[in-house]
RNA sequence: GUGGGUAUAGCUCAGCUGGUAGAGCGCUGCGUUGUGGUCGCAGAUGUCGCGGGUUCGAGUCCCGUUACUCACCCCA
């Protein structure tokens, strides 16, 4: 067989990059279980009518289809493009047995069939947490998962720093009323401000008349609005007197301003040099289901992966025609994070495999020798592994040089032990019973380079 | 879906106006015969993405194709 080529937007790690990945994910899935929010994994799986329901028709949704199908075959399956979709539908399906306000976390993969890029993929792993209440869901849950996104990636210690941005859908729509964008505009509107980021203001004013057809004054006003953003050097209530000063009066636009001053507010302490929080009124997220709070995050140093981590609110995402089930939640791209960071070599482990001792073997012989020692060891939860081959003992020296095992076991045929640091070359008598390595040697560290230009 | 770029050793890449395949790193062995790393010496490894064309001769030029990749769109 001919060797294999990638496939293009289905990223697979080498081990030591697993092993980051891994970490990430426990050090995410505790977080989260700190905070009271039970994992649930929903099936891969969706009928496709749920998943393109609400003109998604855009996320390229992988179908499923039998090989050997016969006959007409089934209603259709799609694999999910989202972890939110499924959980709606989720929500609704077990209504009768959940307790709400209901707050969950889910790990999982999710498919897209868009063409790949730098952090971009069609298979990836998202982290997502939601609230769901039942009818209602009061404002400070919005605060809440915020705090929780923003204790995950702090205690990811080993990322580059990064900002999250927020806005408020009420701010946004409140505002584009008071000047006078209503109906279908608005949509487009937002969909042309949050281009800030990639064109030039001039470019967005430019479109903002062209395309979504407001007047210049109306076109000045959204980008006065969409340019004002909360810096770390002011009071974080700084943003809310630059809004003010616009003169727009409209009671959702106060009330959108309310919620998010109490949302900045609420995060500051969280806060430090590395993982920011600041209020961004450019903000918009597309076009979705979002009616209040949304979140953008922008890693340091990567700022063409656009978000790494995305949510909002909305109000009514699920609902069996008697019941509206609103929510809030914040989705962390885990691949999209990781992959640009891992494929530079920036994170790393400080080892490729488990394993924090190699014992030597003398000869073939006294492998059952080697293999009780390994044994005692692994009875103590030291990871180990036993040579392959009773090579020459330099040979297996560098077996575990090469894969960053910092121990080699030796069993003397006397009966003693000896133990060897082959990073310092020191090498003690020790006891397979009691001989314990370091804290920092017993498992894999995530490791860090500074980022080369 | 639209447009550009690339494809040569395990990896990163060089290969001129066409003349029979190279480097660095890695790998294997030896020096050092059962305690590695440094150093030195030696060695192995290629359908030059695939198919066709031009030519005495194609990694090189032309056509096609596939894959990868970048940008747009959209998004984690």
């Amino acid at each position: 067989m001919s060797k294999p080529t990638p496939l293009s937007g289905f990223p697979e790690f080498l081990p030591d990059q697993r092993f980051v990945e891994t970490e990430v994910l426990a050090t995410l899935a505790r977080t989260f279980e700190l905070h009271g929010f039970a994992g649930i994994e929903t099936r891969a799986v969706e009928p496709l009518d749920q998943l393109l329901r609400k003109g998604e028709t855009s996320k390229e949704v992988y179908v499923l289809r039998r090989l050997h199908e016969e006959g007409g075959g089934d209603a259709g399956i799609g694999l999910h493009f989202d972890l939110t979709v499924p959980f709606a539908r989720y929500v609704l399906e077990h209504a009768g047995r959940l307790e709400f306000p209901f707050r969950r976390y889910q790990i999982q993969r999710a498919w897209r069939g868009e063409r790949p890029q730098e952090g971009r993929f069609r298979e990836f792993t998202q982290a997502d947490i939601d609230i769901v209440g039942r009818d209602v869901l009061p404002f400070h849950h919005d605060v809440e998962v915020t705090r929780v996104m923003l204790d995950a990636l702090r205690r990811l210690e080993f990322l580059p720093g990064l900002r999250l941005q927020v806005n408020n859908r009420k701010l946004i729509q409140g505002f584009y009323a008071g000047i006078g964008v209503e109906g279908d505009g608005v949509d487009e509107v937002m969909r042309i401000v949050d281009k800030l980021d990639k064109l030039e203001p001039g470019k967005v004013r430019a479109m903002l008349v062209e395309e979504a057809g407001v007047t210049d004054d109306q076109a000045d006003q959204c980008l006065a609005l969409a340019t004002i953003h909360s810096s770390d050097d002011e009071a974080d209530d700084g943003f809310v007197a630059r809004v003010r000063a616009l003169g727009v009066d409209h009671p959702l636009l106060d009330e959108g301003l309310d919620e998010l001053a109490a949302l900045v507010r609420g995060c500051a302490d969280l806060a430090d040099d590395r993982v920011r929080i600041e209020a961004d009124l450019s903000i918009a997220r597309g076009l979705d289901y979002y009616t209040g709070t949304v979140f953008e995050t922008r890693l340091d140093g990567f700022e063409s992966l656009g978000s790494i981590c995305s949510g909002g609110r909305y109000d009514s995402l699920a609902s069996d025609g008697r019941t509206t089930y609103p929510g809030v939640g914040i989705s962390l791209g885990v691949s999209r994070l990781l992959v640009p960071l891992v494929q530079r070599g920036l994170v790393g482990a400080s080892r490729v495999v488990p394993s924090a001792v190699l014992v030597a073997l003398a000869d073939e012989e006294s492998r059952s020798a080697s293999d009780a020692i390994a044994t005692a060891l692994r009875s103590r939860d030291i990871p180990c592994e036993v040579a392959a081959a009773p090579q020459k003992f330099g040979k297996q020296i560098r077996y575990a040089e090469r894969r960053g095992i910092p121990f080699v076991w030796f069993a003397g045929a006397d009966g003693g032990h000896e133990v060897k640091d082959i990073r310092s070359g020191e090498q003690v008598a020790a006891d397979p019973a009691a001989w314990t390595p370091p804290t920092e040697d017993l498992r894999p560290q995530v490791t860090t380079n500074e980022r080369e230009q």
